[in-house]
DNA sequence: GATTAGGCTTCG
């Protein structure tokens, strides 16, 4: 049996309608024949009284088609938009250009109505969408109306009679510094119509799968609604809202934004050739692009382009609607939408079979990165198309999600270590099927993201990394060796960039299709038979995801409570002075330096020291070897001398002068106690060997005193004890050793010396985790039992400090991720505490809680 | 009604 140890090495650092107006009455139509550009005219010819306007007006309207066209006259000059200024000669000039936007005609005053279309250069230079000018036309009275019934997005017009005017809306819509207004008799609008599309006998059939609901709607929608008309990227004017297509050549999931909505970014193109940035915010997802990959087919309805900063952004206006095609050549042109009405026609299909084919023949697409894991590289970045087996929180950060593709990694995968209870779905699965199974980390945005996911779900993980790493495997059938293998895993790092992210893909995307297929060649799980050499193998070992010592080490709560389990969320949000049961791993935990969890208490002011170091408690006592005045012992003591030996061969013996009790002489219990003057640390140490309480003193004014109580009052052999500052009345006294028989002990000692005793505790903050919230809970009172371990002892031996470390070390392995660190059940108390502020708080503490380790680290059981 | 964000890998 093996277990393993992911400990993959850290890499360096390494987004027109139709206004409803009222009826005008008849308008007088006259039919032309039209030039070869095939324009028509509208003119005002003549309104009705009824509108309000004078007998005659020049509108005539000619339409493009059978009949004479309309010509435009000879002697006028065209201009291009660019060079127009309020200067400009309007008599004899005209400007042409291709209606990119038409507003709704709106009515001020009762019938007087005006309508503002924007017009754009089509036939420039250039072909930047930023750089082709356009302008803004208002068209007044009779002409608005019929304008707005004549022409459409798209169409070719050329404009005569006009004033200029200064643009009041240039700062906002940056489209130009003039407009051009069309009211009188002289104003005309020559226009050239967009040709009709073919009627399509195969429009509607795209909805066979949609409900009959849906598609009625549709049809219903196509009958009513005009034609929206698409303008190419390379045409799109700045400001006014349009419908454009596009083949996706970069995307962003949708994401939260700081803000209020869901944000989209990205990056469409055409067969102009032009490059347009999208960043859509929308509060429901469902209301983004459906964009599964690059070369995805993009509609959008009611987007406008916005220049900011330098560069130019398509944007939704009110309105706004996406749909969503595969880009494949030859896969079913099925619209993603969760709109139930939306118009989609033979126009469109033409649409978007021309872009697949127009993407097909250019090398727009970056390469694709969709591996499966039988493909998968170290250090790759790529898409997989999986489906979500289970998954598992880790931590408020990380959730693991259990995913397949039918296909079997070649390397070897990190395993995790999961809570079974914290797992959705089937916390185990057969052995086959087990070794197809990838275990994916992901992050932050990702890890709230997946808490929508369900188990079964089919997936595209975006930019998922893969890490090659070691894991340690211990080998035990060769006793402790341990070997290193390497093994792959996959990361979903937070974060957007690169398009990292995860979707969902609808069961009858292609993909979804074809991974079914390969899943259908595997047998089920229920198939296989288990065999004896299987079971016996499930009797002796652990779950593959747990390592060997991970089945002997465990908590365990020792307490009496009665409560369920809680998630750390919960815990928080409860009063003070409860007590909770929790389930979670250690994430993080001070003093990393454990010797600093040392701590002395004083039961009696209940304050909390660190213990001096061994540098401090020197100072102290050389401090104390100067004052080495002449000294009175008491009368209880008899004074002498003691040998302290050399700490180095050739340096002389030196001799120390010691007070001894002298009812302990009395009873030939001279190595009993001894009170030792004038000596260093280190000699005091040495001394320690070879007397069980010693008591280091210094003259004071002519008596024996005890030293400073920040140095040890008494040390009894390793251990040193210190006393209470505050609390303690300290005198050289002769311990009353009443029967004679009673051992010294630092009790005897300390009380016969005034000394109130500081106890040696452990204190440590423990930072805890669970699905839900991280808490941070001190270890302290039954710091001792939970780790089975004196808080005295951790201060005098080396082999009890070796086991407070070895368990901090298993509960949260140095660079371990998450996944390495077990499950603890945990008491944990709650209760109200001022902090340095005078400020309440809510503070948390383990009890009634126990590791129980495995054999080799248990105390005694393998002396060093 | 405005805001959000506006690509360019990596904590784990």
């Amino acid at each position: 049996m093996t277990f393993t140890q992911c400990s993959s090495k850290r890499q360096d650092r390494i987004y027109l309608g139709f206004a409803s107006a009222p009826v005008l009455g008849t308008t007088y139509l006259n039919f032309c024949v039209s030039t070869p550009a095939c324009f028509s005219i509208l003119q005002a010819y003549r309104l009705p009284s009824s509108a309000g306007h004078g007998d005659v007006m020049p509108v005539r309207v000619l339409s493009e088609g059978a009949g004479p066209g309309a010509e435009v006259p000879k002697h006028l000059t065209r201009i291009p938009i660019s060079l127009i200024s309020t200067s400009t000669d309007c008599s004899n000039n005209t400007v042409k250009g291709k209606v990119v936007s038409k507003c709704p005609p709106v009515s001020p005053a009762s019938q007087n109505f005006i309508l503002k279309t924007v017009i754009q250069e089509d036939d420039s230079p250039q072909n930047a969408a930023s750089q082709n000018p356009s302008i803004n036309v208002f068209l007044f009275g009779a002409l608005a109306w019929d304008f707005n019934q004549t022409v459409n997005q798209g169409d070719l017009v050329v404009v005569t009679g006009f004033t200029v005017g200064k643009s009041p809306t240039f700062n906002k819509d940056k489209l130009h510094p003039c407009n051009l207004q069309l009211k009188g008799d002289d104003a005309c609008v020559y226009v050239s119509h967009l040709p009709p599309p073919p009627p399509d006998p195969r429009a509607l059939r795209t909805s066979k799968r949609r409900s009959a609901l849906s598609a009625s709607a549709e049809v219903s929608r196509s009958a009513k609604a005009p034609k929206p008309a698409y303008v190419k990227l390379s045409d799109l004017p700045i400001g006014p809202v349009v419908n454009v297509y596009g083949v996706v050549v970069f995307f962003k999931q949708p994401y939260k934004s700081r803000g209020d909505d869901f944000h989209s970014y990205f990056k469409i193109t055409d067969q102009s050739n032009e490059t347009i940035k999208c960043t859509i915010f929308c509060k429901k997802l469902e209301d983004h692009p459906k964009i599964f990959q690059n070369g995805d087919i993009v509609r959008m309805h009611r987007v406008k382009l916005q220049q900011r900063n330098d560069s130019t952004w398509l944007v939704k206006s009110p309105g706004f609607s996406a749909l969503t095609f595969d880009g494949g050549q030859g896969r079913d042109i099925e619209p993603r939408t969760s709109s139930l009405s939306f118009h989609f026609d033979q126009e469109d299909r033409r649409i978007v079979e021309e872009l697949r084919s127009w993407s097909a023949s250019q090398s727009i697409l970056p390469p694709v990165p969709t591996v499966r894991l039988s493909d998968v590289q170290p250090k790759a970045y790529f898409d997989l198309t999986c489906q979500l087996l289970a998954k598992a929180p880790m931590d408020s950060r990380c959730t693991v999600l259990r995913v397949w593709d039918g296909t079997k990694c070649p390397h070897n995968l990190q395993k995790v270590i999961v809570d079974p209870y914290a797992m959705e779905g089937p916390s185990s699965f057969s052995k086959k099927k087990e070794s197809l199974i990838a275990n994916i980390l992901v992050y932050d945005n990702h890890a709230v993201f997946s808490t929508q996911l369900k188990p079964g779900d089919f997936l595209r993980i975006y930019n998922l990394r893969v890490i090659p790493g070691t894991a340690k495997v211990q080998d035990l059938t060769s006793s402790q060796s341990e070997e290193e293998v390497q093994q792959l895993a996959f990361h979903l790092h937070g974060g957007t960039t690169y398009g990292r992210g995860i979707r969902v893909l609808p069961e009858n995307s292609p993909d979804v299709q074809e991974l079914k297929r390969v899943m259908e060649t595997l047998p089920d799980d229920e198939e296989e038979e288990l065999n004896d050499s299987d079971l016996l193998e499930i009797w002796s070992t652990p779950p593959e995801s747990l390592d060997a010592e991970a089945v002997e080490y465990s908590t365990e709560r020792s307490c009496s409570h009665d409560v369920q389990p809680v998630t750390l969320s919960e815990v928080k949000r409860s009063h003070p002075g409860r007590v909770h049961h929790v389930r979670v791993q250690l994430r993080s935990y001070e003093p990393s330096r454990l010797h600093q969890a040392l701590k002395l208490y004083c039961s009696k002011c209940r304050s909390m020291q660190d213990v001096p170091d061994d540098e401090e408690v020197a100072g102290l006592f050389s401090e104390a070897s100067k004052d080495s005045g002449p000294c009175s012992p008491p009368p209880w003591a008899l004074s002498g001398q003691v040998r302290v030996p050399a700490d180095s061969p050739g340096s002389p013996d030196r001799s120390l002068s010691v007070h001894l009790s002298t009812q302990l002489m009395s009873e030939d219990k001279t190595k009993e106690l001894i009170f030792l003057m004038g000596s260093t640390l280190e000699e005091t140490c040495r001394l320690s060997a070879g007397y069980h309480n010693i008591v280091p003193v210094r003259s004071s004014g002519g008596d024996m005193a005890l030293l400073d109580l920040s140095a040890p009052f008494l040390f009894r052999g390793r251990k040193r004890y210190y006393g209470c500052k505050q609390c303690s009345e300290a005198a050289v006294r002769e311990p009353s050793c009443a029967d004679g028989l009673e051992l010294i002990d630092e009790k005897i000692v300390a009380e016969a010396l005034g000394v109130q005793l500081l106890q040696f505790v452990l204190l440590m903050k423990l930072e805890l985790q669970d699905a839900t919230d991280t808490l941070d809970a001190f270890l302290w009172r039954d710091a001792e039992s939970f780790f089975g371990v004196k808080a005295e002892e951790a201060a005098a031996n080396q082999e009890a400090q070796n086991i407070i470390r070895q368990t901090m070390e298993f509960l949260c392995p140095a660079g371990g991720s998450t996944g390495e660190r077990p499950w603890m059940d945990l008491c944990l108390t709650a209760y109200g505490a001022e902090d340095d502020g005078g400020q309440n708080q809510t503070c948390y503490q383990i009890c009634h809680s126990t590791i129980t380790r495995p054999s080799s680290t248990r105390p005694n059981a393998n002396p060093a």
